[in-house]
DNA sequence: CGCAACATTGAACGGTATCAAGTATGGTGG
DNA sequence: CCACCATACTTGATACCGTTCAATGTTGCG
């Protein structure tokens, strides 16, 4: 039972799941080592599929290893907000936790690799563990962060800056993560997924879009975007990365 | 230097002070009791009073014992966004703290009781008292989840199903830790702030609190609030309290 | 090939902003 | 106690940004 048929052939080699969460939060090897020995089997899913269903029972902390994913609200019109986006090295529900039940369904938006870890368990690693409840209380506060910079340009910006803004904030956090500097990556959403979470119609999106790519600021088909004028694109998105990076690392003595 | 002209009579008793939040969060005394040792002299402010600068260094937690009060991001044009209301209990600023200096400006919406806890001191406590560690991550979470009904809010409803929303949940907020059960209740925000937090012009809200009132669903003057017809109000607001309550307790066996 | 999802375009409508008054309301100093 | 002022609230007219509806083009895939 160590590796089956799993889709990643070095999926049997957990050692590197984490390893983006780790580098982020700054836990320890042996703190790494104790989240993957409390973690259940890595699960493999395509495009499309759901993570976590809105209104069931949180059973799990769920890291994305790998790949991006999305958190939605439905409405009573069916209409639905995108709440949030996930790239590698995210939790996917550590804010949630502290809920009985999930308040949104979280779905992939590439083929994904995520590694649950029950409850019971982690639990029992936060409480005698600080620097894991201390990684999951500042995943839960980044994801607060980035949220709060979606309220101010979801209330006060039009829509050009809101796409502008999500664009640079997406560009941003990919990049935190990878090797590669380079100003073209995959952005794996339809204009109407946009619309979804710029709180537009999928009609305008599109216009937007346009007028951004007459203006020489980006090129965006088939989900690959190159960012043509970065200082540009920030200008009219107002965007100040200082909200996703310069977390504070703990207080030295305090252990 | 005991309780000199201070405003509250019974403020050289601090032992109150913490126990809104003690409550929600489940802390015990013995927490508590370390908590309120670690904090600095409680501060009394006026109303419109600067709790926390934007771009300030991050120095203590502030934990807001009585009163109301905003936190708002300012944009370059001068308009603004208020991003989170806060009343009695909870802490301001539990999620800035991953941060080394605050990102938006925190200010009085009433006279309020403050007590400062200094980041030193709190590093301590929370590298050695778990369920403190765990309060302030609920705390953020609380913060995340309030905020993600904003987004949706924000980016899909109009002006009306806004401002009814705000109105349920600040009623909802108030009423968990007040005895009184009553309908009506301070609400110390003018029409110019209304709009702040719902992304409209002051004109607008006034114009949907008139159509408010003449749906005999609220009485609003003088920042005294009285919902009329609950039911109807959280109708259009499709307001569902579930993100409000039900917070997951620690898992029994963990400690 | 043919279907389904996605992208693009145009025209008309509507919700909300903006501008510009005017009207309470409350606080202050004389 | 009143005159005055600042702030908050109210109201109307007009403009604009973004929506909606409808149609057409495009891409990818079984």
């Amino acid at each position: 039972m160590v590796d089956k048929d799993d889709k990643l052939s070095m999926s049997h080699d957990r050692s590197a799941l984490l390893s983006k969460l780790t580098k982020r939060s700054g836990l320890s090897p042996s703190d790494e080592q104790a989240l993957l020995a409390g973690a259940s089997t890595p699960r493999h899913t395509a495009r499309g599929d759901r993570l976590i269903q809105e209104g069931c029972e949180t059973t799990s902390l769920i890291i994305l290893c790998d790949g991006m994913a999305r958190a939605a609200r439905t409405l009573a019109d069916g209409s639905q907000q995108i709440v949030a986006i996930f790239v590698a090295g995210d939790t996917l529900n550590a804010g949630e936790l502290m809920f009985p039940r999930s308040r949104m369904s979280i779905s992939a938006l590439t083929p994904t690799v995520c590694l649950p870890i029950p409850l019971a368990r982690l639990d029992r690693l936060v409480a005698n563990r600080p620097a894991i409840a201390r990684a999951l209380w500042l995943e839960t506060a980044a994801q607060a962060a980035i949220q709060q910079e979606w309220m101010v340009w979801l209330g006060r910006r039009n829509a050009q800056a809101r796409l502008a803004h999500f664009l640079c904030e997406v560009c941003y956090r990919l990049q935190i993560g990878a090797e590669d500097p380079g100003e073209a990556f995959d952005l794996p959403l339809t204009q109407h997924e946009l619309a979804d979470i710029l709180g537009l119609s999928t009609v305008h999106v599109n216009r937007v879009l346009q007028f951004l790519r007459s203006q020489k600021l980006i090129e965006l088909s088939r989900n690959r975007l190159t960012i043509q004028d970065k200082s540009g694109l920030r200008e009219i998105a107002e965007f100040d990365a200082q909200y996703l990076r310069g977390l504070r690392p703990p207080d030295a003595g305090a252990c």
